[in-house]
DNA sequence: AACCATCGCAACCGCACCAGT
DNA sequence: GACTGGTGCGGTTGCGATGGT
């Protein structure tokens, strides 16, 4: 296949968006949607190539995209992800809703790498068994549910160990976590579980994700992690309405 | 205050995949 | 089946911000 030329080379914009720019590509794809990424900046009259305006898009200007710091529970969420997935950035940005690959992928390289790394050092200090710190999660129901329907994953398997403490919602507990991360932990899902096909009716069927969804309908707790937890565990796109909490 | 090192984020690059012809 | 164009993805880079000396 022939390359198409690079931006510079036809005379495009590179590097930051200005603020200008932003207001283009936003009120276009307002008005026309992105049906043809090529075709969008001659139309729209940006001098940028479709590339850069659909990260820029992705990345940015969605007005769906969650800004600010990632929360613990996000964090664990990627590091467990990750764990499963390997680098599939955008598979794990799948299931943190708002949040993009782009983003995912500087928080792992920057924060989390570290983070485990820590984890890892400190864990080969003792003998099979290691203290992370977790924060308690906000609610205990929700951690239950999750704990209830749900294979276990390390993550769940802490929460499940912290849900006894009753105070302060982001106090910190120490938690005795084994070393192993084995398959022993994590359910047996096949690739079909994360192909984008994957309709509501197959979810039912993979058994332990639906009674979650009533849990949470049912429940109708108020928590700070709700939206997470329930995005998380649900197929991003298969979602129903989220409950008012 | 000036310089340097490190960090964090946005953006780019190159490749792979897919659908249409 | 081969070719082409569009899109998506993961890795990498560039650069401003921040902190330390």
């Amino acid at each position: 296949m022939v390359r198409a030329p690079c931006c510079e080379k036809m005379g495009l914009k590179k590097g930051p968006w200005s603020p200008e720019e932003d207001q283009i590509l936003v009120s276009y794809i307002q008005k026309h949607g992105h049906g043809n990424w090529r075709a969008l900046p001659k139309q729209s009259g940006l001098l940028r190539c479709g590339k850069s305006c659909r990260l820029r898009w992705i990345n940015y200007l969605r007005p769906d995209i969650k800004r600010g710091n990632f929360t613990k529970e996000e964090e664990e969420a990627i590091i467990n992800l990750h764990e499963m997935l390997g680098n599939r950035w955008s598979a794990i940005a799948a299931r943190l809703p708002g949040r993009t690959d782009n983003e995912i992928k500087n928080v792992w390289h920057t924060h989390l790498k570290k983070k485990l790394k820590h984890y890892d050092e400190s864990s080969q200090d003792s003998k099979g068994e290691s203290t992370i710190q977790i924060s308690k999660c906000d609610n205990n129901d929700v951690m239950g549910n999750i704990n209830n329907n749900l294979a276990t994953t390390s993550l769940q398997r802490c929460s499940s160990e912290v849900s006894s403490v009753t105070d302060s919602s982001v106090e910190k507990v120490a938690v005795k976590e084994e070393l192993d991360y084995s398959s022993e932990y994590f359910p047996t899902i096949d690739e079909s579980f994360w192909s984008e096909e994957l309709s509501k009716e197959d979810v039912s069927e993979t058994n332990e994700f639906l009674p979650l969804v009533e849990s949470v309908e049912d429940s109708k707790v108020n928590g700070g992690g709700m939206d997470f937890w329930y995005n998380l565990f649900i197929r991003a796109g298969d979602m129903p309405d989220l409950p008012e909490f």
